[in-house]
Formats: structure tokens, sequence, C-alpha cells
DNA sequence: GATGAATGAGCATTCATTCAT
DNA sequence: CATGAATGAATGCTCATTCAT
């Protein structure tokens, strides 16, 4: 059945798109709910009925954002239930995502966490709380079976993804000429040579 | 006779760690410099006497502690001229360097980069230059002699800091409960495999 | 049935006027927006609102002010065609309009032009170019016609306007107790001798 | 016998020439204690070593400006006991130390008076008296013997100095081509022929 | 006489937010 | 839902002046 997609929230999205671009050229502090309101064509009025204030507005970007990333990394888990593979495509997507979505990236790397959790929280607490025991449930299974090498569990993410973050900032801020394809398979093949355990070869 | 040098510049010092204190606390653009003044225990003039404006005493930070930390890692380079020991040290110094400054590490890597030049760019220029350029000509030697493996130029870094750097985060942030020194070694060590060469059999 | 027009542009107008007081009170520089906005009843924000600045507030009412005073001016020389009428003219209409518009005359004879253009100066560009197209016509129509005397055109201004202007400053500081009206014939008469040509003999 | 001018107060001087500079060019109020102090080479301590304060530093400015002027034009009434010559040489005199004292004229006459006697009161009260009392003699002689004609008093400044001092002005901002030797001689003539009487030819 | 670090009241301006229309 | 005038607490910064050395 065709699913007719509402066209109102117009003006919701316009803000949140202005938003994210004055968010990333400016700060998250530094910018101001008057520049995003020109930018949105919006009036000042119009953008507090959609948003109760402006750490709202950047809640709201926020846990869309890391949504989208979260459910997207939950998936090569499911897609990818062999070790290597997993291991592989969770680097890959890491820095797709990245590059597919640039100034959000940005901005969620860029912010600590949210602060105050207003009305937001709710909203973004659930999906992480699965997302996270999903990720730590996909490891555990492959650490007890020998694949992934056994070490103080803290240190599996800086392993795992760091490498990947890192390049991530350089490619965000223009430092680096490398394709990120190309990159991407050498990244998660040391990915996996860092994690990747001695069992059942 | 031992001469006792009369400590002036003791209010310039006092400024800046009350400064590098509220900037941590509070993020470099929330924090106020009314809060710096009454942590640093000077008046609003003094402050203004010695630091041209609030980014200029956020430049006097980043800039001393950026240096700091560039030096740390030459010196760390120089002091292994073996390559295994020498990517390893860089690891175990970036931990090591990030714990031992806890509120200068969060500071810098917070910012990304300096905003505006402003009269510190200079003061922060050559060294910056000189720790580049001594940073690559230490891996291009032990790239042509083949100990360390030929990828783009602009992956070293990830694969060789990456790792250390994530975790850097995640301790500045209190998420880590493994003692850093335990951490130093196992991350050196898997630095040091993404990176190493077939080369000098 | 006639429509009342809801004067808004009340706050405006409150603003502009605490300003011309305040300024003519304290000088440009000395006196606080804190003391217009008291004096207009208006928050800061909505002065800000209004203005973009102090100077800009200033600016606003330079312009304002000059531009009344040229069209008069202008309107003096077209009624009076004939060369005496309006050189006379033209005198009495100076100190007129300086004491009808004390407070203003005032203002803009303290500030010597405008120094920083900002977004006024193309509301005085304008008229200010007609205004000064059309008086030098005005001039050298008479003085083609023998009418007025030849000079260096520099002198012109001086020779007319200056007696006037000078006791203007006297009255507006009230050293002076002659009235104006009284003034305003002799001023006229004797800037009529200094400038009347030989012509049309 | 030979003077010996002291050359000290060396330092005196150099402030008195920053500020003047200063005044000139940022008014009055908008320049700062700061800027002399830099323009003049001395340390704020030394500047307060000589001078009470801001205030002080400018009336010690106009004190001597206005007396060097009042000086120069009782001179010439002195100096030119003919009415006609004496009318004359005041306008010329004002062209002339106009011209010859660019800033330190700039300076007084855009000051409106001293607004704070402080301690340069009476430096200026004796002289100033004197000034007009000798002017008011010299103008009243003539008045009575009928060789410049009775006017309302508040007029004869006007009509003697006020076209000298609107093309001061002008000379002073630059508008003004013409070269002043050449305009004193017409604006002198002008004026004798505002104020001359009937009387005694 | 000279120096410059220290002081702090005071200022222009910003900006998130409210609310009447 | 939209508009934009109004609000006012809070902020960074200036600058004349003091005073110990």
């Amino acid at each position: 059945m065709a699913q007719i997609i509402p066209t109102r929230d117009d003006r919701r999205r316009e803000i949140l798109d202005a938003a994210l671009a004055s968010f990333v050229e400016k700060g998250l502090v530094a910018n101001t709910i008057e520049e995003i309101r020109r930018a949105a064509g919006a009036s000042i009025g119009s953008l507090y009925h959609h948003f109760d204030s402006k750490d709202d507005l950047a809640a709201a970007l926020y846990v869309e954002g890391l949504r989208d990333y979260q459910e997207g990394a939950v998936a090569e888990l499911r897609a990818h239930p062999g070790v290597e593979e997993g291991v592989k495509a969770a680097v890959v997507h890491h820095l797709r995502w990245v590059m597919c979505h640039n100034d959000l990236a940005h901005f969620i790397f860029s912010m600590g966490g949210l602060k105050s959790p207003g009305r937001r929280a709710h909203e973004l607490l659930d999906p992480n709380q699965s997302f996270f025991s999903e990720y730590r449930r996909w490891l555990s299974r492959h650490i007890r079976s020998g694949e992934i090498r056994k070490i103080p569990p803290d240190l599996y993410y800086a392993l795992w993804i760091g490498p990947a973050h890192e390049l991530a900032r350089h490619l965000l801020s223009g430092r680096v000429k490398t394709p990120w394809q190309h990159a991407a398979d050498l990244l998660a093949e040391a990915a996996w040579s860092s994690l990747r355990g001695e069992g059942r070869p």
C-alpha cells in the first residue's frame, strides 16, 4: 500500500537542518537562536512552537543522529554473524556513516553526550541501552568462543573503532586526502588483527 | 649563594591555572571571566593586564599545553631510535601525558585547534612545524628501511595513536577502570603490529 | 469613517526622543544607553531591537535632523527665486530652524559629520547630494547673472551662513539675550551686503 | 643676560603633545590615557606625576592654547589703534592662528569651554577676563566714536569673527582648498563692511 | 621622578525566552 | 500555527586611577 508521507513537519525539518548547520559552523554554544531562525526562514515564535528551548533543539538533533548511527551499527553486526566479517563491517560502517552524515557526525562527536536530559532523555535511553547490550552480547559471544582475544573489557572499543574514529576526525577537518573507501578496508583489516583470538581457527 | 628568584608571574600562573579548571569544568564558551577571576583571586583589571581577552587566555593555555605534549613525544622518538621501541614509546607517552595532565589534555582535545590566531599564533607555529617535520622524518626513515609497512601516509597516525587516543577520551571521562599502565602496553603492542613491515628480513 | 492608524513606532519614537535629550545633556560619548533606556521607559532589549547600536541610534537622529534642516533650506531657496530674498531667507531659516529645534540643532552641530557610515549612510547620501547640488545651482545661477559677486567658491558659505551659525552657537549656549527674530534681519542684511554683486546694471 | 631655558619639563611637554594629538584624533572622551602614555613614551605613573587626571591634562592644554590665542588677539588690537585696521587684523589673526595651531585650534573649538574647573581654573580666569574686558573696551570706544555701527551687543562677535570661524572649521576639516591667506583679506574686508558705522569718515 | 601591576566601577551589547496579537 | 516586539539577566571588556617598589 502506498505510504503517504505527510508533508507537514516541513517547518520542523527546516529548523532542524538550519540548526545543524549553525551548530557545526559555530559550535554548540557560540551559535544563536537568531541565526538558526534566519537560516530556517522561520520566526522566533515558530521556532519555539516546535522546540522547547535551544537545548531541546540540540537534543533532538543528537538523539536522532545517534539513533541512526547505532541502528546502522547494530544492523551490520546482525548482518554479519561471522566474527571477522562483523568486526570489519563495524569499522567500515563507522567511516561510511561519518562521511555520509558529515555535519551530523561532526555535531555528535563534538558533544560529549547530552548534558541536560530534558524531555528527549527517554527518546535516547531505551535505544541507547539496547544498542550497548546488543554490542556487548555480540562481543562476549565471540570472546567466549575464542575468536576474539581476551583483554580488559575497557579496551575493546579503542582497538576496534579507535583508528577509524581518529581518521574520521581528520577526514571531517579536511586534513586527509586519501578516499575513505580505500582507508576503510585497511583499517578494518588492522582492527581485525588487533582483536582476533587464537581460538577456533 | 643560591639566588632565590622571586617568583613573579605568580599572578599570571594563578590565572592560567584557574582558567584551565574553569574551562574544563564548564567548557570553553560556557564559563565566565568572572569565575576565573574569582578562582584566581585576582581582579578583572589584573586579568586583562596579563591577557588580551578570554580567547587569548585560552590560546595561551593551548599553546603551552600542546608544546609540552609535543616536546615529550619528540623526546621519546629521539630516545628510542629502534623502530619497535619508538612506536611503542609514543603510544605509552600519549597515555601517560594524558593521565598526568588530566585537565590540560581534556582542554586541548576539546578544542579543535586554535580558531583565532591572535598574538599566540607565532608561539605555536614554529614548535608545531618542527614537531611534525621530526615526526615525519622518523616515520619515513623506518618506512624506507622496510621496518614499517607502506600505506597511504594519512593513515599512519590513525593506526598508531588512534586506539590510545580513543582510550584516553574514555579515561578522561571516567568511564574506564582498567589502570592506564596496563592498557598502555597492550595498545603499544597493538600499534606495533598494525604498523610493522616485513622488512629488514 | 476615519481609520485611526494605531501609532506604532511609538517605542522607536520614544527612544529617539530620549536619546536626543541624553545626547544633548551629556554629550555623544559621555551619556549611557542605560540613561536613554530609562528615559524612554523601554527595556534594553527593546532598544536594541530597534537600533543596532548606540552609534546607530545617534546616526538615525543625525540623518533625520540633517534632512529636515536641508529640506527647509531648499524650500526657502525655491520659494524665493529673487537673489536678495533668497540670500536673506536662508539666513533667517538657519536661525529659525536652530531655535525651533534647539536640541536637535545642538546635537547635529556638535557632531562633525557621521563618523562610521553604518547602515544609515545611504539614508543620508542621496538627500545630502541633492541638497548640495541644488544649493550650488542656485548660487551659480546668480553668480553668472552678476547679482552675486565672484569670489573663491569655498568662501560663499562662510560669508552667507557664518555669522548666523556663530550666533546660533551662542544662542544655544544661552549666552545671548537679543531675541533671534531681531538678530535674523540684521544678519540677513549683512549677509546680503557681503555677497551682493555689482550686477544686472 | 642670557636666559637659560631649563631643559627639564621635557617629559611634561612630550605628554602634552601626545595628549593633544590623541584628543584631536579621537575626541576628548573617546581617547585613553593608555594611548597618550604610549605616544609620549612615558609610564602611567609618570603621567600621573605630572598631571592630576585626564581632565587636568585636557585643562592644561585648553588653558595654554586659549591664552596664546587671546594674547595674540589683544596684541593685534593694540598694534592697530585704527578701527578698520583693528577689525581686519583680528579677522586675519583668527585665521592665521587656526592654521598655525591646527591641532590646538581643533581641540579648543571642539570643547565648549572647560567643564570641571579644577586647579587650572585660576590660570584661566584672570587672563580670560582681561581679554574680554580689553576686547569690549576697544569695541565700545569705536562704537561711541561712530566708526562702528550700533547694533545689539550680542551680534558684534558673530559679524566680526563668524565668517572667519566658519571658514576655519572647513579649513580644519580639509574641505577647503583656497589658501587661507587669500581668504583672509576678503573676509577681513567683509567683516569691516558689516561693522563700519556712518560716523567720522 | 619613574615604573607598571593591580583595582573595580561602569559600559555596551548579547541572547534565550515570553507573550499578545 | 505564525509573528516579532519586548524583556532583562548576564557577559566580556574598558579605563581612569592608585600605590608599592
